[in-house]
Formats: C-alpha cells, structure tokens, sequence
DNA sequence: CAACCCACCTGACTGC
DNA sequence: TGCAGTCAGGTGGGTT
C-alpha cells in the first residue's frame, strides 16, 4: 500500500521510529510465506527473538531497523507499508511481522516487490543490494560539480540520469519529473550535454522538491500510507507528474508526457527545454 | 563499462 | 456484468 521515493521512505522511518520509541523488545518474528522479491534471511525469528529492535534509519530508499548485532534491511518496492497491529487482525498481503509488547509491526506488500534482509550490524552498507549506491540528495555531498562531471560522455537522457541510484539516491519518477520542471530542462534532454548552470539548477530542484515533499509528508498518488495509516499530501503541489494534457500551473500549456526508459515522463513543452 | 529491455506481482481502471 | 488490455511511486539481472 505504498509506493515509495525518498520522502514517502523517511516519513515512514519517522512513523516507525515514533512508534518504537526508546526500543522495543522483539518477542518474535514472523513469516507468513518463504519470500518477497529474494527468499527471506534464514533463521531470522531466532536470530532477532529476544534482542530490541532499536531504532528506524533509511539509506537510499531502503529502511534499516538496527536490531543489536544485526541490521535489518527493508525495501518497500512500490507496494510495501508499514503498521502497528495492536489487536489479532491480519490484512490480505500480510507478509511478516515482528512481534513487541506494543503490538505487532507488520510488512504488507500486495505487489512483493519489496525485499527483507539481514546484516551484521557495521556491514550493512557492503551488502550487494546497498554497496552500489550513490550519494544522498540532501546531505553535504551532493554537487554540482560532481553531478557535472559524472554526466560527461553520458547518451543517455537526463531523466534517467537522475533516477539512476548510482548517481544520486531517493529520486524516482514523481521526483525526477517535478524536479526536471523546477530546473526548466526537459526530461528527454542527453545528460552528457548539460551545463555546469544545469547541474546547479538540478541539484537544487531536486534538494527543494524532495525536502517540499518530505514536509508534506510525501505523495498519495494510489495507496501510500506513513507507518500511523496518513496519507501524504504533496499530490497536490505536483506541476507535471500525472497531469498529461493538464494545462501548465505555470504557462498553461498542454503538459506532454512519453514513455522513456518503461517509465512515463511528463513535461512542460513550453517550461522546459 | 554504458545502454537497453525484461521480469517480478497484484490491483485499479478503461473500453468494448 | 464480464473480460481483455493497460498502467502503477522500483530495481536487479540479462543481453547487446
């Protein structure tokens, strides 16, 4: 029920993180099936069974539950959510739960595109899943001048540039479109042909739509839901994502969309060049 | 390597 | 009402 880029991710490390407080003590585990897009870790119930599980952080799009000596990683896919269970209730697409003293954190995935592993705790960030990543958008070392020199020779377009987790994490295709419309670049544009201005316009973009976005608690376009069951409200401040043949907020042009790289890209044709 | 294309899976919606 | 087709916020893996 969810369907995540980086500010739908880090609403629900908050939710997760507000629920668990100081640290809950994890009574048990539980799988309700062998699998999600990998096999589920083996063994995880007595592993985890008995140790706190202690606090809620997120990388890239994956969410890592810190758990004494191991780490657990999470990856919401595009259907993955959150929720504390406080009574016996299962939900269809249940798919496992950790069980606490306050109730039951339970994982639905209707679409089991997400993944559940495990990592001693320090090498979380050498598992092959993590290893691979890029830099996050709203820490210190995401620049213009490195998005710059990391696009030189690229062919591809700009859109896809920026949704490529090695370049820069969190961004995906509701972010990569508003933040393609606030830097005035269409997303069909070769990356490798992009100014210095372009890449301190993008790199801007893209650190004000997510931090907008975060603090509306993200975007509900279908089903996204925090850990406490809120939807998010940013699906109304989007100029472009979803608004094919919608008059421009800005100009009042026809938004044009077209598929690019399986995924469907909107813009602006008058905004964005 | 980079670029492309596919698969994974369910559910909601559209059009006939 | 039913059924086929399309689309969906992601990403690893295979091929060229």
């Amino acid at each position: 029920m969810a369907m995540p880029e980086l500010p739908e991710v880090e609403t629900v490390c908050k939710g997760l993180n507000q629920i668990i407080g100081r640290g809950l003590a994890i009574d048990e585990v539980r799988l309700h099936r062998k699998d999600l897009r990998k096999p589920f870790p083996k063994l995880l119930n007595s592993k985890l069974k008995g140790l706190r599980l202690e606090a809620v952080r997120r990388r890239a799009k994956y969410l890592l539950l810190d758990c004494g000596p191991y780490v657990l990683i999470n990856h919401l896919g595009m259907t993955g959510s959150w929720r504390l269970e406080k009574g016996s209730e299962s939900e269809l697409h249940d798919h496992f739960e950790i069980r606490t003293s306050k109730g039951r954190l339970i994982y639905n995935d209707p679409r089991r595109f997400g993944l559940l592993l495990i990592e001693n705790k320090g090498e979380e960030y050498l598992n092959p899943f993590l290893s691979h990543l890029g830099v996050e958008p709203l820490e210190g070392d995401f620049s213009a001048q490195k998005l710059f020199q990391q696009s030189r020779g690229k062919v591809s377009a700009v859109k896809v540039f920026i949704m490529d987790q090695k370049i820069v994490v969190g961004v995906g295709n509701i972010y990569a479109a508003e933040a393609l419309f606030r830097s005035g670049l269409r997303p069909q544009k070769q990356a490798g042909k992009l100014s210095k201005k372009d890449c301190e316009n993008l790199v801007g973009s893209i650190q004000e739509v997510l931090r907008e976005a975060l603090s509306s608690g993200g975007s509900t376009i279908r089903s996204y839901r925090s850990a406490s069951g809120e939807a998010g409200a940013f699906q109304n401040q989007l100029f472009v994502y979803g608004r094919a043949g919608e008059s421009c907020r800005v100009c009042g042009s026809k938004v044009r969309t077209e598929i690019q790289a399986q995924r469907s890209s909107y813009w602006c044709p008058k905004c964005q060049r």
